[in-house]
DNA sequence: TTGTAGGCGTTATCAC
DNA sequence: GTGATAACGCCTACAA
């Protein structure tokens, strides 16, 4: 089944005239006679030319084609960034080829480097198990154009966009310790990622900052981002075991922070009186769960319009870029029913 | 900023071998000898060859590219169905560009126009706000392979992969009305929708199997789809300004019924003695709401991951399609708190 | 077993 | 003002 389309060939042949006279008339060039243009135009109107795009990006050498890479699209944080990123390249006349890594190393170097070759530039989110860069700092060398958003590398150069995650975590660690709260866990993504050192310090500090004594065994790190609920068990079953358990959780990432609360849900174990929950999530109704989910919510539409915009601003640089920006976005945190004082 | 590339070209040279050569050892051919075979694969692989998806496109006159269109990515159910649309693609070797139409007509004809050039095939899902199909006949007779979901196309020819949406919003209404409620509205997208006709025939129906009487003013449509608050919002006041306001809501997609839900969550109507409330959703945390929400639950990602194998088998299929198949799929019902009798 | 040549659809360069 | 030709990277008859 192949689908047939009109080309410049096709034209020229109907109307007599060359491929070169079809080409510039249809991009409006000076050379040639108003009449000529307006008999190509209307004519490649009513067959609805359309210009074949592998031709032209053969031609051109570029794909007007963004790649962008994520752990999961079926992630309230990340569809939230896709929908920024499409509304931007879609403007500017880019399409987007998504790339999900489900959080594994191999996926990640695979979409990297199999995207290397279709797209003009790359957004690039971090997965959980990413160790080396080398299949980025490789496409980097040879002139790719790559922003790096929400889990950037903080080793090599680029255009970044991320949110404020020390606040983040540092607010929201005080809050449970204004509220009372001593014994608060931290359950994270593993801390190869920047962000999740950032969240961690800001934990660390808050506590610090109150005196409170740090303790490892309520440091927690899902080496898969949480991604399945088991993982998550696992890490509340430890924690619960322990002798004295935490009275508090801080969440880092949304599937974490959704599945703690599925756990505490199932167990019958009551927020916040047994357990206290906060977490960084982008979902819609965190407002009007039973209790109210207490959130850390990063701007994540704008996360991707930012990004995208740098991102295309250096493909259509005419010079190297030397200059890179880094975004901070801040965190909204909203206090509800989850973290409320005892 | 411009990305440079191996091509088979500078291969060529480097080893003293002329194109094809190097062409067919790469791709295996029984043609060239194994010493020169290893010779330009080992090559290859020191340099990262990849080949020119634009060139490759251009000659073999397609793109491996699947055109999806759907209303709006930053929705639960179509972030699933994109799920399910990409592990299919993937796997078999496509890439996928998603078009959004925001329930607008105008952007889903340019959208599905504009994918036209650069995809082998498409996925698609009505907008609301769809009234003509000729922008999709035509392609189809150019023989541009389509497959319909959800909201699927009922005069036109192609595969279909939809949910059983009669008997959804049949059991539905059923329930609502064994648990005591007889004034039930009901709160859809237009309903030049088929899946509408088909929700609404299910509402009628199990109203006049249980003897309940029709009234107009309780069936009401969203022509955006509910994508904005304020709409949704209109339709609640218009419901509850009435002599005899309905004691419970059908709600007939995913942003009108957490629409519907925040509406009576503000305006403190208790849900459900006041106000009960069922809809279609896809939401991952409906059980956790206070009240826990009943909903219709399609299966997104089966639908996607079907919807994508038709739609591969028929782009790749020798012969053209004659023979379609539409796969219905049945909606898992979810009965909680929102609609418990009174 | 390897090389040469032509073409996929488009644009740019050069001629007329 | 218009047309012929070459080139983008790759593949595939056909030739050697």
């Amino acid at each position: 089944m192949k689908f047939e389309s009109v080309t410049i060939k096709d034209i020229a042949k109907v109307l007599h005239l060359s491929t070169s006279t079809v080409s510039r008339a249809l991009r409006d060039s000076y050379e040639i006679s108003e009449e000529t243009k307006k008999l190509v135009v209307d004519y490649a109107k009513s067959v609805n030319y359309r210009p074949n795009p592998s031709a032209l990006n053969l031609k051109k050498r570029r794909s007007r084609t963004l790649g962008i890479t994520i752990s999961e699209i079926a992630n309230s944080f990340f569809s939230q960034i896709i929908a920024g990123v499409e509304s931007v390249a879609k403007e500017k006349g880019y399409n987007v080829i998504i790339s999900q890594t489900f959080e594994n190393f191999e996926r990640e170097q695979e979409a990297v480097r199999n995207l290397s070759q279709s797209v003009d530039g790359m957004l690039i989110s971090l997965s959980s198990e990413t160790k080396s860069l080398e299949h980025i700092e490789e496409l980097q060398q040879r002139g790719m154009p790559i922003v790096f958003f929400d889990r950037i590398a903080k080793n090599l150069e680029g255009h970044k966009v991320r949110s404020n995650n020390h606040k983040g975590a540092f607010d929201a660690t005080e809050h449970l310790i204004h509220n009372g709260y001593k014994r608060i866990a931290f359950i994270g993504n593993p801390d190869n990622l920047a962000i999740i050192k950032e969240r961690k310090r800001g934990y660390d500090e808050a506590l610090e900052f109150h005196q409170i004594p740090h303790r490892e065994d309520y440091v927690k790190y899902c080496q898969h981002g949480g991604l399945s609920y088991e993982e998550v068990e696992m890490v509340m079953q430890d924690l619960l075991s322990l002798d004295e358990p935490p009275q508090a959780i801080l969440s880092c990432a949304d599937k974490i922070t959704t599945n703690c609360y599925r756990y505490l849900y199932k167990h019958h174990i009551k927020i916040p009186d047994q357990m206290a929950l906060i977490g960084f999530s982008n979902l819609d109704l965190t407002e009007f769960l039973n209790p109210s989910l207490s959130i850390i919510q990063q701007k994540a539409v704008t996360m991707g319009t930012q990004a995208t915009e740098l991102l295309i601003q250096q493909i259509e640089s005419k010079r190297p870029v030397v200059d890179y920006s880094e975004i901070v976005l801040e965190p909204d945190f909203f206090a509800r029913d989850s973290s409320k004082g005892h």
